[in-house]
DNA sequence: AAAAAAT
């Protein structure tokens, strides 16, 4: 109890005026938000500020109206001449130190006393690597080649038209200067569509294919609408941070990745880029946000307690973006989602910008849900409904959090491309072992020089992972393992040592399936398959990046029988060899999971693909009775849909 | 049944 956090906030915090920290306090359950009035909600945690003359909640209310939130761009406002910060210059503005880089631990000296360091230069990394080279060709060698003739879907009212170029889109001098460090020439077909919407105002639900330069999508038209629209005065000496944008993503690899691009994007434009995460020390965190804060990335439990602290208010939030929002939006994540976006003290959707990505969106999340299509202009009406059902209990609709959004789809949702090559084998639980190691000594004779291409094999469990690497390494594959059973620590030294090729074998359980941008795995292995084939295009899209090609075995047996029929789909849909007795098991199962059948998997078959805007679906206008119509599988998500019919093959298909 | 995410 001495050394509870909240503690610590206390001991930590010099101010007499301290709210008072006690666990129990700090634990109140904020009322439940009427949906009307949450402009005047208060969290427990800002009440007791708003005494003081001098209280955060009091001098941020006048921000932001100073600054209304519109839903059509702000008047653009020339950032101040040289510099950055709003009149200050980088210089001034400290950076965040160096980041923990090889050396393996955590750096927790932060280097206060050198706050008048140069921002740290993002791009140094690259540089100072022997891949440099070989990573800048990878991002000018973007084979736009595999970027043709994508079907595009998009729908919605008054849409924006694409941009070809960067140059079209006045992102502003700072970021056009980013983009060309970061050697983009042109922009990725999610990014021609989605930027122009982003920076029209209007909020988005994106669905691309995995690799494809979504974090840019949404990156760029934050920063570059933060330029145009700097805040107001910051008040000095606050504890409590106010971002301006928020990037929620599932996993903590993940938000650091994040991080680090967008940081990158927002070099030398004054605009500070934040990440929180669990499982690291909060000490440096909490020192970054106080040092100021515009676009905060952060992984959900982290940012709970950071809001709880008080150390972070989402009042001023004009910008939200869920990465991987299937993800966020799916049974695990829900209810802290929920809680941050509407519990919390950001403003309600209509006053912010939402952005919703992933490359897979199952219509359940889109916001079908059990046989009603809820749109969020009779989502009042029909929430009477779904709260009143017994059976409705956890729904999950990501049209709650948006406002007349625009619905994205780039490329066949949840399909995966066929640069990638997929193979599946009928290999026993007893074989496995053997079977991978027969891969992988095929893979190191047929490698340049001997060496083990970076191979990522994907297992079921924790336990799993850390005995397969085990076994690995006593068999000569050096190996690494990335888990939620490691510390943080581990497993950021393990994703390292992947990427440098000083283990190039990485053991990992899910938490390495999305959104993961690790340059040059050759090869995915699904040593033991996911349950739900969305987890597979998220796993085996790990490899086949930016447009290049790459290779996904998958051991199957009798124990993924409710996989057969979604991936023989997924397989021949990417245009990938069958095999017969996959497509077998395919029509054994489909009888039992097709269909309107069991249900028991809420994605099996057609209702699993949002590869187009459910607002759209002629059973909308139905009434919702007949919901499994496109339980056929593919055919119901791409009925007509897409620019591209249903029999067009691309490299997105 | 498992994984992830706060301490």
């Amino acid at each position: 109890m001495r050394t509870s956090w909240a503690d610590a906030v206390a001991n930590a915090d010099s101010s007499a005026a301290v709210t008072s920290a006690s666990p129990s306090n700090v634990a109140t359950v904020a009322p439940s938000p009427s949906r009307g009035g949450r402009a005047a909600y208060v969290p427990p945690h800002l009440r007791s500020r708003q005494q003081s003359s001098e209280s955060s909640a009091a001098t941020a209310a006048p921000a932001i109206s100073d600054a209304p939130l519109t839903r059509q761009p702000p008047p653009f406002v020339a950032p101040p001449a040289g510099g950055s910060r709003w009149g200050s210059g980088p210089i001034r503005d400290p950076s965040r130190p160096s980041a923990r880089g090889g050396s393996g631990g955590w750096n927790t000296r932060g280097g206060g006393w050198d706050r008048r360091e140069r921002e740290a230069n993002p791009f140094a990394k690259d540089d100072d690597t022997s891949e440099a080279a070989c990573d800048s060709q990878e991002n000018s060698g973007i084979n736009f080649d595999a970027y043709e003739d994508i079907p595009v879907d998009t729908s919605g009212e008054n849409v924006p038209p694409p941009v070809n170029t960067f140059a079209e889109i006045d992102l502003g001098d700072a970021l056009n200067e980013n983009i060309r460090r970061c050697k983009y020439v042109k922009p990725t077909p999610v990014q021609r569509h989605a930027i122009p919407i982003s920076l029209a105002g209007r909020d988005l639900m994106a669905c691309a294919q995995t690799g494809s330069g979504k974090t840019a999508a949404f990156c760029f038209p934050i920063i570059s609408a933060i330029l145009r629209q700097p805040p107001g005065q910051r008040q000095r000496g606050s504890r409590t941070a106010f971002p301006l944008a928020l990037i929620l993503s599932p996993t903590r690899e993940l938000s650091v990745q994040i991080h680090e691009e967008a940081r990158k994007f927002a070099f030398q434009t004054g605009v500070r880029v934040v990440v929180a995460y669990g499982g690291a020390p909060i000490n440096q965190q909490l020192r970054d946000l106080e040092r100021g804060v515009d676009i905060l990335v952060a992984t959900p439990g982290r940012l709970v307690d950071l809001l709880e602290r008080a150390r972070v208010s989402l009042q001023h939030i004009r910008y939200l973006a869920l990465d991987e929002a299937d993800r966020m939006l799916d049974m695990g994540f829900e209810p802290q989602i929920r809680r941050i976006v509407e519990q919390m003290d950001m403003p309600p959707r209509g006053q912010r910008q939402t952005m919703l990505f992933s490359a897979t969106f199952p219509k359940e999340i889109q916001g079908l849900v059990y046989g009603l299509l809820v749109e969020h202009s009779i989502d009042d009406q029909a929430r009477v409904i779904l709260n009143h059902g017994p059976q409705l209990e956890g729904t999950r609709l990501a049209s709650d959090f948006l406002y007349n959004y625009i619905f994205l789809a780039v490329g066949r949702v949840g399909s995966s491309t066929d640069l990638i090559v997929q193979r599946v084998e009928f290999v026993l639980d007893s074989d496995k072992r053997s079977h991978l190691m027969d891969l992988l000594h095929a893979q190191r004779d047929s490698g340049a020089h001997g060496k083990q291409a970076l191979t990522l094999v994907f297992v079921e469990t924790k336990r799993g992972a850390d005995s397969l690497e085990h076994w690995l390494s006593m068999n000569g594959f050096p190996a690494t393992t990335i888990h939620g059973d490691r510390t943080q620590q581990e497993r950021e030294a393990a994703l390292r040592s992947f990427k440098s090729g000083a283990t190039p074998i990485l053991v990992a359980t899910d938490v390495a399936a999305r959104g993961l941008d690790i340059p040059h795995v050759a090869h995915v292995v699904n040593f033991d398959l996911p349950n739900d084939i969305d987890d597979y295009v998220h796993r085996i899209g790990r490899t086949g990046r930016a447009g290049k090609s790459g290779l996904a075995t998958a051991f199957f047996n009798d124990s993924n029988a409710s996989l057969a029929r979604s991936l023989a789909e997924l397989m021949q849909e990417s245009n990938q060899e069958v095999p017969q007795w996959l497509s077998h098991y395919a029509a054994a199962r489909s009888y039992s999971s097709g269909g309107g059948g069991g249900g028991r998997n809420r994605r099996s078959g057609g209702a699993r693909f949002g590869g187009r805007d459910f607002r759209r679906d002629s059973s909308y206008n139905r009434g919702g009775g007949d919901y499994y119509n496109g339980g056929s599988g593919y055919g119901g998500g791409s009925t007509g849909a897409s620019s591209a019919g249903p029999g067009v093959t691309s490299a997105w298909d």
